[in-house]
DNA sequence: AATGAATGAGGTTTCATTCAT
DNA sequence: AATGAATGAAACCTCATTCAT
């Protein structure tokens, strides 16, 4: 390794650090409760460092959520079906996406609190988050299409609305899963993420009446 | 009705006219982006109009989101099952349930918006939202609870779960559908109160296999 | 007078008080060496009360400068010759209405300052300064366009020019007069408006070899 | 030319080009408006490289505009007069000053836009630039101090006050001239420096009344 | 000679809140 | 009840300058 190579990695690293410490921040405390100020305090350098990195507050916040929203439905898209199957099949497969969806929601909690609670944001923002979220629906809803054209479910569903309902599902759980992970008496809190994508894949194809 | 009388209607008018305005800024812009300037610009009155009705800023959002927890507790504790029935009886009850929850959001677009939101606010405002999105999970929780006890649903599932589940879809299709009025092509918002309330009862029970 | 006079009076007073200090720094120092701090120290007002009265620093640079276009152009328009006379006449009517300019110039010092020095300004500034003075060499281009009617004047000369030339002059011999009144040397400064006058309009109409 | 020759003919080669493109930029957009990283971005270099070659941004203005001064007194100096001849000597005389000057001009012009409007300057500068217009101005009182001794100007006249108006409206002329080049209706910008300097000339002896 | 990351003082502007009337 | 001018803390951002490499 040369000395350039060095050099812009240290850069690099600063920009990282900078980024990881804003992420976290605008996911616990939101976006406006956040200050330039704050962030650089805690990385440890001084308010015009950040402006070396960053073209503004607004651009490092949109810069997180494109890197967030990229990671997030490539980790849905691998759920695509592809084989015909029992509805055991569906239900396995179905609990395999989820539990690598919650085991990255574990593991990115902050990028996720940011995506599901949007917390006090600016506009164009907000609609950066709003596309995310969009994006991961249609995931879903061609995960749907793709099952009913393999007569994994019936013909008559709405894909859309169903994809709706399942995000909606998802996103509750993941919220309360991570958002409450401090309350020892939640029922969604303390369970591992398997035991959660099993439970949610099972809401999912059989509702509360299903065992 | 004597000159007092008068004086005061008047005052409680001009306060409801500043709390309306309120809600509506703070559901459609968040709570950051709404300015007293704005709310008091809208209402036709001077900014000091504005303090001499409400202590802050803060406690106008904390009133509005006090009145609206108890209109909506209210709402679903009317849902609470009192006799035995058949599978179909219970999703009738839900679907009654959740009807009247649709309806009330579709007369309160503002408030559900808040509350489903929570746009960029501060702590002790979020907290306030959370709790109102507690009790209204506490109340679909006793509903579960007392289904199992009559029998109606399985004994091995987990009340708690299962509510946050529920509220979960609720609260997802609810956001759809509001925040997507707008929006023509979108599955969930041109749909009636009715149409989405069986739908999501039929989610609820039977899951995607369901028909 | 009632209360809401005394009221609107003190705001226009404060607001008149600003304008007259700022216009009095941005001449001295220039626009960027010119602080908000520094106005509203002078007024011993707060920060924000600047802001109340407008609404950047940028407008009530611009609203200084329109002003001071508006009492200029009107001191100019004023010297329209009407009549045919001698070249005296001519000569007597120029040197009115310089006294005229010279004698607002003396009144208005700081105003002049700033449009002959145009103190490093932004570009919107930058340009409404230049709209000023070309609106001032329009007003002279008409008085010298008016005289060619009446046959005092040689046909020969282009209007345009010749204003170019009269006003340049008239910047110049102002500039160091107002510029430079506290340097006693200086043959200039040193003069009344009317002496000022008088020699301007002796050059202009007869140049160096003039008596 | 050996190895160091080359080294050092190549930094010199760079510190010029950084005073090019500064200088260039102070006349167009003014020094306030000039940062450092505009003017190593357009060189091509890093930000501390221009450290290297000069102390600040206040000693590339002030070196830029010393060596202007140095070449416009040159320019005007040539221009004394040395024998007793006609009025029309004077005039040509006085319009060969002028055409070589407006040459100089045409050949510098963004040197003469900094001097000619002293883009937002710090006080520092100013006054430099407010020393260089004072040294061209002595050059022209003595120019006229010398043409009354040899009786080709009347004695009553104060060479001062009439150096200031010649100085007045050369300043003027070149002002329009120079930065009104992109306007193609103007009576000034489209001239010669020829035509400009006989006008100019002309004006200077017999003031508007003169053929 | 040159790089480019880092510094930090200082500027403009915002906005919730206060207060004399 | 209402007005509207005034307050002042605090936020974001700029940019000349420094310095280790």
């Amino acid at each position: 390794m040369n000395i350039e190579d060095t050099n812009s990695n240290k850069s690099i690293d600063r920009r990282n650090q900078i980024l990881q410490i804003a992420l976290e921040r605008f996911a616990k405390y939101g976006y406006h409760q956040t200050k330039i100020s704050d962030i650089v305090a805690e990385a440890g350098v001084a308010q015009g460092t950040f402006y070396w990195h960053f073209k503004s507050k607004e651009a490092i916040a949109l810069e997180i959520i494109r890197d967030g929203q990229e990671q997030l439905t490539a980790v849905i898209s691998r759920g695509y079906r592809e084989r015909v199957g029992t509805i055991q099949d569906m239900v396995q497969a179905s609990e395999n996406l989820l539990r690598n969806l919650f085991k990255f929601a574990e593991d990115h909690r902050y990028l996720m609190e940011l995506l599901l609670t949007g917390n006090g944001v600016d506009e164009s923002i907000r609609s950066s988050i709003h596309d995310t979220r969009l994006a991961m629906e249609v995931s879903f809803r061609r995960n749907i299409e793709r099952a009913i054209e393999l007569g994994m479910l019936p013909e008559g569903i709405d894909p859309e609305l169903r994809a709706a309902m399942l995000m909606s599902l998802i996103e509750g759980v993941l919220s309360r899963w991570l958002l409450n992970k401090a309350d020892p008496n939640s029922a969604v809190s303390n369970r591992s993420a398997e035991e959660l994508a099993a439970e949610t894949a099972r809401f999912e194809f059989f509702g509360l009446l299903g065992i």
